[in-house]
DNA sequence: AACTCGTGGTG
DNA sequence: TCACCAAGAGT
């Protein structure tokens, strides 16, 4: 086996890590555990720059932990919304109401609590109880994934639970006993800021000499990339039901399936006699005011044509939302549509 | 084990 | 224009 790089990570970290994220407390005060909890949601699948201004918001609207309990599923949704992967959301809201039951507010500070929350796994609770209290954990994130698999020329993709067991045992042989709560952070800073997909900076990294994939020049290599596959391309006509006074009809989605708990048109299969029986179905003297582009929006697995179709309604059918004050979350392609709307 | 779940940046 | 993929978890 290698020698262990924390030693060598921490020192790096000292000098060159970042301090100074909006979940991370000043020098030498205590982790916020519900921000550490929040961003490490927010994180998942997720990059920083990305999740920094959401982060501040959301805060700003929930300051506490009590606060997100008491809020309600929409109103964090609507938080929540361009962000993607909503069942991070739905299941934080969820988790926070299991905290204010179950641990009086107080945030469980047990591995098992933890990782029995709604939306945290191994890598999340790890890192989430190292950040906060400094306790041991190891975590396992795409950061952590990538250095390894490079340092240790690790084959197989991470797809497979055979190259993810590898790499758990990789990563607790280099999780040090001490300085846990620093190597959390520093091991995932080198990951994001040196260590990263392409063109990685090897001449700044402090684990070079010992890292297998730098001394064959083979970091392009690693990690081993997942067999691709063909995206299919699925097409929907959105209907968008609005009346005199410009009220849109939305509908709230099922939590199952895409976009799940947001906001939405109704959807119909995009053919011309399915969509004026669903404009009947909806409203019998509902007609179209105006159709219009198709366009694209692609996801991780597929591809969605949407094509929009205005529709003047009449009076009022159901639950109309105004735009002015938009408390749901909306899916992005839909906030997109509504933007255009006049 | 393989699939699902979002969006934005990057080359 | 397009494919890839990023601080993963749930099913």
């Amino acid at each position: 086996m290698a020698h262990p790089i924390s030693k060598s990570v921490l020192k790096w970290f000292d000098q060159f890590g970042r301090h100074h994220l909006p979940w991370q407390a000043i020098q030498s005060k205590p982790n916020n555990p519900y921000h550490v909890w929040l961003s490490e949601i927010m994180l998942q699948q997720t990059q920083v720059t990305t999740v920094i201004d959401y982060f501040n918001n959301f805060i700003q609207h929930f300051p506490t932990l009590d606060s997100l309990a008491s809020a309600s599923e929409d109103a964090v949704l609507a938080q929540w919304a361009g962000l993607g992967y909503y069942a991070r959301a739905r299941n934080l809201h969820l988790a926070a109401n299991i905290i204010m039951s179950q641990y009086q507010g107080n945030f469980p500070t047990e591995f098992k609590q933890v990782i029995d929350l709604p939306g945290v796994g191994e890598s999340t609770a790890g890192a989430i109880l190292s950040i906060s209290f400094d306790q041991n954990h190891t975590i396992l994130d795409g950061n952590v994934k990538r250095v390894l698999s490079r340092y240790h020329q690790v084959k197989g993709h991470y797809g497979q639970s055979k190259t993810l067991k590898e790499l758990w045992c990789l990563a607790r042989y280099h999780t040090p006993n001490e300085h846990n709560a620093d190597y959390t952070q520093a091991i995932m800073d080198l990951g994001a800021t040196l260590c990263t997909q392409r063109k990685p900076d090897c001449e700044q990294c402090p684990i070079q000499s010992d890292c297998l994939a730098q001394q064959t020049n083979t970091q392009d290599k690693y990690p081993n990339p997942k067999p691709r596959k063909n995206k299919p391309t699925r097409s929907i006509a959105m209907l968008i039901f609005r009346d005199g006074k410009h009220n849109i009809y939305l509908q709230k989605r099922p939590n199952k399936g895409i976009w799940g708990g947001l906001w939405s048109f109704v959807e119909c299969v995009d053919n011309d006699k399915v969509i004026q029986q669903s404009i009947i179905d909806f409203h019998p003297s509902a007609l179209i005011e105006k159709s219009l582009t198709t366009f694209k929006h692609s996801f991780t697995h597929y591809h969605l044509l949407i094509h929009p179709i205005l529709i003047h309604c009449p009076d009022v059918k159901g639950e109309f939302k105004f735009l002015s004050r938009l408390n749901i979350g909306v899916p992005k392609p839909v906030h997109n549509i509504i933007c255009q709307l006049d």
